[in-house]
DNA sequence: AATTATGATAAGGTTACCCTAATAAGGAGG
DNA sequence: CCTCCTTATTAGGGTAACCTTATCATAATT
């Protein structure tokens, strides 16, 4: 049997693993920094994990997630997005009012219950902050994909999608940016770490900070 | 903060008292009965709700809801009934298959998660097995509807609600009863313990076993 | 090589639920 | 009043997750 604190774990450790693909191991610091946790509750939760078989530890380097510990945490990412789409496109919250929801609803559905959501929203591709709803670990860098922080200057992009936290999000709702969306870069200053874009015919300005958390692709 | 554990408690107390509302109290053996928990462990809830005043108690005699325990567990059976309806009447599950999902889901759902299933059903008055929504202690006891074990020969009813056990689900269904079905009684026999209806131009045995699990309501 | 920073773990505590086995309290009948 | 049976409760234990505080082990810096 899966427990909430195992699969969210589990789930923190696959989504470390996607965004640093390089380093195959994931530091326990990491985990301390996400989860929030104190380091000898998530060291206790190492342990667990491994005498379940769904994680590989070697101290001082880091944790690596099982086939079968990945295979939980694609479920469970689904499932939390599966229920993000739902909330947002039939239950008309809001992007940023989702992701909490989600996080309690993801650990008690069943895989038929999964199935039956997927099937009733028509096998939707995206959540609504733009990520799979498939998700695998191997699949997951498209090379054409970059972090806004990296576009060039006069190009355009579409955003694919954006970091799920509530400030990102709340932000994003209100200067209209979303997946989707088209933007042309008009300057990006590395030194002053801003920005520039236009859309909607209206100039923004983004930090890096911001900038950080939306992932676009270059266009044509 | 409410959790899985207590609520399921809090909620069956609630049933119990609706289902006997003769007797104010609830027995500890009532609930170790339904519960199937161990005596401690029932005593030992007990003894956690009544200090967070969720429940009063008289030891030899059983226990009450306090007001805001029954607001609590009527919250969280109109939790139930939602997951229930929204599961059958929107993802195609069976009457029989509902109730075990909504049992996770009732804890997890908060009120505005609740409000918006319900309104996103244009809310229903009932659940699939006919049990109300919007449930309260008192407004419980329609005196028109009885057991159909209580109906007499040669008059007419129309099914109200039925207990939600599976065993019971699955033969209802294979027979065509359901909440909403007239049926009318050619012979109520309680030597032999059976009643005989028909529904549909076609006549059916029904023993008093599951005769108890039906309410009903005569017509005109 | 010595110091400092970081990382890992041991020890002991808490809360929500669950258990078994043993004991105590009430009520009915002799 | 005492015995028997039902009912209630105590005592003691377990597990999943969390915590704090203190003490290791290793890595990095000086
Ligand atoms: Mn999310
Ligand atoms: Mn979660
Ligand atoms: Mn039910
Ligand atoms: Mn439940």
């Amino acid at each position: 049997m899966s427990f909430r604190g195992e699969e969210d774990y589990i789930k923190q450790i696959f989504q470390l693993q996607c965004d640093n693909p390089s380093s195959a191991y994931v530091k326990t610091s990491e985990l301390i920094q996400l989860t929030g946790h104190a380091a000898p509750s998530v060291n206790e939760m190492i342990k667990r994990l491994v005498s379940k078989g769904l994680l590989e530890y070697n101290r001082y380097v880091g944790v690596r997630l099982t086939s079968e510990g990945e295979h939980i945490a694609a479920n469970i990412i689904k499932k939390h997005r599966l229920w993000e789409t739902f909330l947002h496109d039939y239950l008309n919250y809001k992007w940023d009012e989702i992701h909490d929801e989600a996080e309690a609803l993801e650990h008690i559905t069943s895989d038929r219950l999964s199935e039956a959501l997927y099937a009733f929203m028509a096998h939707p591709k995206t959540c609504p902050h733009g990520n799979p709803i498939e998700v695998s670990i191997d699949d997951q860098h498209d090379s054409e994909e970059i972090l806004l922080i990296n576009a060039s200057t006069h190009h355009a992009y579409r955003i694919i999608r954006v970091k799920d936290t509530p400030d990102v999000l709340e932000y994003l709702d209100r200067i209209h940016l979303k997946p989707g969306t088209t933007i042309r870069i008009n300057e990006n200053d590395p030194f002053n770490e801003f920005i520039e874009i236009k859309n909607d015919d209206r100039t923004k300005t983004i930090g890096y900070r911001l900038a950080k958390s939306i992932v676009v692709k270059k266009l044509e």
